[in-house]
DNA sequence: CAAATCGCTCAACGATTGTTGAGTGTACGG
DNA sequence: CCGTACACTCAACAATCGTTGAGCGATTTG
């Protein structure tokens, strides 16, 4: 029942990275302030500073994705129904993680180039289960595509899809997936 | 060859309008400082408050959209085509006033509601002209995928979509919008 | 031609921000 | 039980930001 000295320090760190995982993603880089991730984690500005150096390496560790175990449950066989359980767009959603670097990859460098090889890793995952020479290019759109029902779901709350059901929009997706990867499977 | 006072106002104006809307685009709302841009257009920072008010309204004036003449060149007759247009995936691109909206939507509230009322438009308009119950839906999921590929070609800058000649694009997506819109046309 | 107007600049204020160094109290090791 | 180490806080600094009010000089107006 005592806590250790060590325990001590993971629990806060833990707490303000939980913090600053929720705030970078509702608010983005920009507009979230060391004082209101750490008033949110219950702890002194200073404190922050002392854990993660800076606010950029705060946000670089908040936004390193919990390493996804291989093999969960939905585990879908079909490249488009793979694509579509990655980007979120079946079960619960995305993580906070991603969130917090989604919101943030059109105003901020570094969370950009998190995108960046984020998607770009996606695409070339897919674009190699994909024949013919515009494969690559076949990937990076429906990766887009992925990227953009996200954004407007996700992040923009558009109605439309807000009130959707989720297997609605990935019924009306699908087709339009295998369009973009080229009619197969 | 005078200038008169009024043109020399209307001259300075328009010159601040014109690099906010770039430092918009390419830094977003929060990134871009009225110094930065009453620099770039080569004036007084109290000028740009003097003339705008604040920088937020500064950004509403940037991110006004000029009118847009309806039946330009390219006018495409199916709802696709007309789609693919609208969103700047042919022709020249998007402008600078939507590029700057389009940067802020993820982290600057009025930019969001900016976008949400824009890309609302065009979900109705594109509903409204097809058929069934779940057109809405089609519709916003249409639009989501113009607006993500819009992001990972002008914002992200993915290779893959920034190395490919814009026919090309069109060519590959005409057939996912197709499938997402229902099939029909 | 005098006076008011207007485009425009200068200098500064107040608030907020990321960041830092000194200090405090308590768990830990010997 | 004592001294060290460590989790943590307090107070402040320096820079940057949006914003403001006074003022200058040229142009317009009557």
């Amino acid at each position: 029942m005592t806590i250790t000295r060590a325990e001590r320090r993971l629990r806060s760190e833990r707490r303000i990275l939980d913090a600053a995982r929720a705030l970078f993603a509702d608010r983005g880089f920009e507009r979230t302030t060391i004082r209101a991730v750490a008033a949110a984690a219950g702890v002194d500005p200073a404190l922050v500073m002392q854990y993660f150096g800076s606010k950029q390496e705060l946000f670089s560790r908040a936004v390193q994705a919990v390493p996804t175990k291989e093999g969960e449950p939905g585990e879908a066989r079909d490249l488009a129904g793979r694509m579509l359980e990655t980007l979120g767009m079946k079960l619960g959603g995305l993580s906070p993680a991603s969130l917090a670097m989604l919101r943030s990859m059109l105003t901020h460098p570094e969370a950009a180039d998190a995108a960046r090889t984020a998607l770009g890793g996606q695409i070339d995952r897919v674009g190699a289960e994909l024949p013919g020479d515009d494969a690559r290019l076949r990937a990076a759109l429906a990766t887009s595509v992925l990227l953009g029902v996200t954004v407007g779901h996700q992040l923009l709350g558009l109605d439309p899809l807000r009130d959707a059901p989720r297997e609605e929009i990935d019924r009306l997706l699908r087709p339009a997936l295998l369009a973009l990867l080229g009619e197969r499977e």
